[in-house]
DNA sequence: TAGATTGTTAATCGATTAACAATC
DNA sequence: TAGATTGTTAATCGATTAACAATC
């Protein structure tokens, strides 16, 4: 095996790199050092050649990096020329904010699909989304080809529905429900527990 | 100097550790081990014990730890024991479902005021709160005691509101807007990018 | 060639895990 | 006393940082 899993510290900082060495690139920039890039996200150098180096060797010695190819390059690796369907369970204040939120296209997310279990709220259309019923939810996601769900029920559903998100065949999960999932360990699961995260700032407000 | 400061990965282990031996108090268990506070948290015996190790000394050899008595020492030492005065910044799709977001409050976390530079917007009620002025944020900070600021404007804003944050004596911010926010060194900043979470997923499931 | 910057190996740092003496 | 479990010191692990030879 020559898998030496790269950490998620860097694949988080890849996506920064991008974005920055792909504004330079739109600006007519054509080359920039690790340095720079890193004085532009507060991050050393040797992070920024470290974490490329996780990849592959994309600079010229003594001379930088091509944007444009490293721009090219990172897209690939990261699956940023791609763009992922994604769905919604729980169309509850959250689940619609985020439906409506339109921050995610311009980063390739679609939001392709939406499910609630009350009846009163399926069949709504929300930014032009039809809301469909959970028993829905298997044969949409294949469809529908989503690769990523959003879980925005509340915390009693949210294993229920992670469990059969996992049986549709869902890769990823990002769960604002404050509970602890339990699924198979190739699934990944990222926990966006927001009261979670006031509760540590109150920590430090209180030094 | 004797600070030996605390890993933030402690204090967030340390709220779960409150919540669940809370639970089991009020269900009338008396004591419990560290190694089972660890089970239930998929956590081990050690990182439990070596994370309260950080606050004192709280259990009995032999015997485990009081759960009443280590809920109480608990509370004190995360400042569960107060309650915390939040204001919202950006009055959006996002920033009004964080209104009406019903989950803060069982935590001991209240939204206090709300502001907004839309005119059309100041005024509005929204969950019994009235929507402020930006130009108001100073004075109402202070009067009402508020340390917690959550920003939801748009990127091109945050920087700005946050600089009128720090102005107005906010300790802690968590900033939902894809930017890194320039703040002095002892403002406590929480970057809750959700475009970002979701583009990690996508490099999981692009493999 | 001289200067700049890469890619990589070695050193450091911090956090997690293991081991164990102290103690109820 | 014997058994259980704590609190803490030492070992391990992984990620960040430093050092530097290779190279454009």
């Amino acid at each position: 095996m020559n898998k030496k899993k790269t950490p998620e510290g860097t694949i988080s900082r890849l996506f920064a790199y991008l974005r920055e060495v792909k504004k330079l690139s739109e600006l007519g920039i054509k080359t920039i050092s690790s340095s720079e890039i890193g004085d532009r996200l507060n991050l050393s150098d040797v992070q920024v050649r470290k974490d490329l180096g996780c990849f592959g060797s994309f600079g010229i010695s003594g001379a930088g990096y091509d944007t444009g190819e490293l721009s090219k390059s990172l897209e690939k690796i990261l699956g940023k020329d791609k763009q992922w369907n994604i769905c919604i369970v729980g169309i509850g204040r959250l689940g619609s904010a985020l439906m409506m939120y339109s921050g995610f296209k311009k980063d390739g997310l679609y939001i392709a699909a939406a499910f609630d279990a009350n009846p009163k709220k399926i069949g709504k259309v929300v930014e032009s989304i039809e809301i469909e019923s959970i028993d829905n939810l298997s044969k949409s996601i294949q469809e529908k080809k989503i690769s990523i769900a959003i879980i925005t029920t509340p915390s009693e559903q949210a294993q229920t529905v992670a469990d059969s998100l996992v049986k549709a065949g869902i890769e990823c999960i990002m769960n604002f429900a404050p509970v602890r999932l339990n699924v198979p360990d190739d699934i990944k699961v990222e926990n966006v527990d927001l009261s979670h995260v006031l509760e540590i700032l109150t920590y430090f407000a209180s030094n």
